[in-house]
DNA sequence: ACTATTTGTTGGTTTGCACAACCTATCACG
DNA sequence: CGTGATAGGTTGTGCAAACCAACAAATAGT
């Protein structure tokens, strides 16, 4: 719909809308109580009841009396997510592919991560429809009913093809429609640092707030996504996002995109391990060596040294996006949550006293909050979206069985 | 409301949102057949029919039947805007106080640009008072609804106050308020930058377009304004689209703002209108002079480096803004669209090869359209805005008086 | 003139939210 | 331990608004 102001709703709209609402609050807060929502949505209570009653029918939502009992009043009875129904998240990696299922409320039921080397879009097809096979077949009550992609890669959002994964060695493989054919549920692909952010966004350091921006620094890079007015933003082509990329120093260093200087061709997790010493450390290693050598050196020693100029460099990306957007939130992920906490306190301020005008005074830093779920519950939301848009247009029918070979 | 997939709606939202969706399209249309509505809008014929019976009475649209006659079948009779209520729309600058009158679909109906030195918010206020009422008493069919204005400076979209706008020597003006109180009508404020957007968006060279990043070059620098997936983009504290201050080169010159290297720091209007020798020109002066002097000179002629060095400055945080957000479209207005438009084939592909990622070779860049229209429509759409969301509950009697004294 | 086509018009239908009245379960306090 | 206050579920009715089907009207083409 090319720019309205709002669009139309027919008839059938305003239950589909509602009942959304409804199973989308649920979604994000696991258990509330039926006044919960009533409260939230403001609607009328008899509304709720009735809208509660039919996603109970369809399975969405368990309704259970054993009130948490607080207050006067009569116990409004709790609504909960329930784990009949379930999606799959999958991950390709560069040596391992991580596959999940993922419950209503964004819960990692069950977790396989296969040892792979950089595999192919076969290979991923394949080895997903048996570990989701085998996945399901341990929990015979559950169904799977969709799946997401998360791509160390620039995904076209609208089918899901991967253009360009240079981590992987892929381009233009459409990722999602073999996915579809080879599981026979739906399946959406999207860029793995976007759907980190819609993970916090929804169940991290994201909540509550309503325009997040969130980077993500992994070992191929830096990646981003944004939220605006609580929507995900996907971007033209559905490339928005790529923080990585924005200019820090046009006399820079060449970025693998053609470009001098993006963001990623400076902050670089090698920079930080190299100056610990380390050679793969993980997120949480890498921090804690951060902290612990630059404790144990002077204001100017080389560890805080490149503390800074990292940090220097990170603010000049966030100044630019934060003038851009004026977001409410910023959260940090990988090894630039690492980079953060590392960071004294007065270098934090000065990096940003330039980097933040006087209007944005006011935006949150946080670090994500996700671990390494992050990028299987993006997946997964990328699955629950669909089914949450509307819940009772989902064909129950359709889905992976749950006897595996 | 923080991040939510869907809002609930209630049973009064419903007529709502339908008569604000129609009313819209007949806004940025002017003039459509009720069936264009009705396929617009996919809703039944006999509710279109409803919606725009509704809309007559109120007195926002007219109907006639002197059809276009185009077709076979029963023609459909034309929805057209009525110049029955009207909007106010100020845009205080350095010099100048421009005020007008703006109808339905965006039209300026009268218009004064009256002379004043740096004028106060008192100046502004009592002007404007006196101004709307003048217009007013010139069109005594019609009545002034609301009024919106642009204001070159920082303005808080809440409640309109001005938080700096260092052109006119204001810093935390209660700008709308103050008017409110005066005009007797609601009055919202932004900032100019971001209001041309939204003119363009609707009007201009940004029709058709979901998603368009806009740049405005101004005398007292760049300012900007953002749409995505067709809603303007206000930010947290609604100081969004700021991308004069979007970095461009860490080493590059101190910037007002007190950072270094702002776009607007390295791409100034002065380094053209110097180029070409003149000193106060209109962007339309602007333009021929370089286009002219480009012509006349050789391929490494001195306003032909100029104007390659400033497009080069702009097309890095082009490519900052393009990673970030994957427009559909960028416009340029403003010294901008002169630079653009007198840079050569050559230097603007060269330019855009290194600021366009691969995801983004469809992006396309126009120049805006509206001239010196710009601000007052854009201005007048903040007070459209109100009445367009809500139709049916503007009250048609608080209006300011068409006896001017 | 007649037919096909498109669209407006009208009256009846359905859907779904709101509302009011009523019922129920808890807490607090005497 | 009983009674009142309070919060909230339950039920039936009302109403608003979109939909639908049938019909009428106005045009273009044959």
């Amino acid at each position: 719909m090319p720019n309205t102001r709002s669009t139309p709703l027919d008839a059938n709209i305003v239950r589909r809308r509602n009942l959304s609402a409804v199973l989308d609050l649920v979604h994000r807060q696991r258990r509330l109580t039926r006044a919960d929502l009533t409260r939230a949505l403001g609607l009328n209570r008899s509304t709720i009841g009735d809208l509660v009653a039919v996603l109970v029918a369809h399975g969405w939502v368990d309704e259970r009396d054993d009130a948490p009992r607080s207050g006067v009043g009569r116990p409004s009875p709790l609504v909960m997510t329930r784990n009949q129904w379930l999606v799959a998240a999958i991950n390709p990696e560069l040596d391992v592919i991580d596959i999940a299922l993922v419950s209503l409320g964004g819960e990692i039921i069950d977790r396989r991560r296969i040892p792979a080397d950089q595999p192919s879009v076969v290979d991923v097809v394949s080895i997903a429809a048996r570990v989701i096979a085998e996945l399901a077949a341990l929990h015979p009550e559950a169904r799977v009913l969709a799946a997401g992609v998360a791509v160390p890669g620039l995904v076209r959002r609208s089918d899901g093809c991967v253009r360009l994964a240079p981590r992987l060695g892929w381009r233009d493989e459409p990722l999602a429609t073999r996915l579809t054919a080879a599981l026979g549920i739906p399946v959406s692909a999207a860029n793995d640092a976007h759907l980190g952010s819609r993970a916090e966004l929804g169940f991290g350091a994201g909540q509550g707030a309503a325009s997040v921006l969130y980077l993500n620094g992994g070992a191929s890079g830096i990646g981003g996504g944004l939220v605006i007015d609580g929507r995900p933003v996907d971007g033209a082509g559905g490339y928005a996002g790529e923080i990585g990329h924005v200019s820090v120093d046009p006399h820079g260093e060449l970025c693998a995109c053609g470009a001098h200087g993006c963001l990623e061709a400076l902050v670089r997790r090698g920079a930080l391990t190299a100056a610990v010493g380390l050679s793969h450390p993980d997120d949480d290693e890498l921090e804690a060596a951060l902290l612990a050598a630059a404790a144990s050196e002077g204001e100017d020693g080389p560890v805080r040294t490149t503390l800074r100029e990292q940090l220097g460099w990170l603010s000049i990306a966030l100044r630019s996006a934060v003038n851009l957007l004026n977001p409410e939130r910023i959260v940090l992920g990988g090894h630039l949550a690492a980079l953060w906490r590392a960071s004294s306190n007065d270098d934090r301020a000065a990096a940003l006293a330039e980097a933040l005008p006087v209007t944005a005074t006011d935006v949150r830093i946080e670090v994500a909050a996700l671990g390494s779920q992050r990028l299987l519950i993006g997946a997964a939301e990328l699955a629950w979206d669909r089914i949450i848009a509307d819940p009772t247009g989902v064909p129950l029918e359709s889905m992976v069985s749950d006897s595996a070979s």
